[in-house]
DNA sequence: TTTACTTCCTACAGCGACTGGAGAAGCAAG
DNA sequence: CTTGCTTCTCCAGTCGCTGTAGGAAGTAAA
């Protein structure tokens, strides 16, 4: 398990060699050391490291809370109250976010009702057109529904 | 109704001074007449236009749709089929989230349930450094779950 | 008229978390 | 030796804004 490549990291990791090197810039990973040629070299525990930020990532969570999260796994001893509080507030952004989604949807679905007339009487842009045609008020609705720093 | 300054439209409108002249540079507003001095001048119908914008960013429609919906509604008498399919479009990809954000609800939930102990056996931290503790398959769940383009 | 304040102008950096590309260098196999 | 893959660093682009700098112009009171 030692002395891996950079790619052979990634596939271990499933983290893409241009998001390792991406990390590594932003601190949360170690200086990985280097070969003569300057190569980087991972071991086993630089790629369980890799996992478990992408693991982090797929639930959703911001770079900097993964940070803490990272420090905290490598504090045994340490009460592990701040990790739960940081993912009890991460659930209820979660949370949140279906609420506002679900909204939205609520008022996607009233102006889907098209019988295929013509634009000057379509519900969709007329809905868009005219905010008064609304039933809920979904101000920033899509703000509040979007997962921080994550596009497509 | 004539001939408002980017503020006054700004106020009517909703959408902010830096945000409007980020839609003329888009391209989701026709360029806007000057003053001598070189001061954009806004009416009625553009007030309605900036309105009609905010409305479907409001409901998570990304720039290119809504630019699409635009023109579709400046052209009353054509069919409001690709409006209506737009905006089926994405009321699925909203749904897509839901579901997403509701299966990561499900793992956080899951993990949240330390009993205060110490790191060394905190649920959070094992579960997110051992995929194999995770119900669901959850790869690119975030990924899913975003909203292009917002970003909190 | 001078001063003070507000609004407006353009242009550009920054957000978050990457992704992809350029151009150069290293490395293994034929 | 050449071919082709990987790696290196650095930088631009994604999306939809937001905020700032640095300046000009408008408005109102003293």
């Amino acid at each position: 398990m030692r002395d891996l490549t950079i790619g052979e990291a990634a596939r271990q990791s499933g983290v893409k060699v241009n998001t390792i090197r991406f990390y590594e810039d932003r601190g949360l990973l170690p200086e990985a050391p280097r070969t003569e040629s300057g190569r980087r070299l991972y071991d086993g525990a630089a790629v369980g490291r890799l996992a478990f930020i992408r693991h982090a990532r797929d639930l959703g969570f911001p770079l900097e809370d993964i940070a803490d999260l990272l420090a905290l796994q490598g504090q045994p001893g340490t009460s592990c109250a701040p990790a739960d509080s940081l993912a009890r507030r991460h659930l209820a952004s979660v949370e949140g976010r279906i609420a506002a989604l679900t909204a939205l949807k609520g008022e996607l679905t009233r102006m889907i009702a098209c019988d295929g007339s013509d634009t000057a009487h379509c519900r969709v842009i007329e809905s868009l057109a005219d905010h008064a045609l609304c039933a809920g008020d979904h101000a920033r609705l899509a703000e509040v529904a979007a997962v921080p720093g994550v596009s497509d």
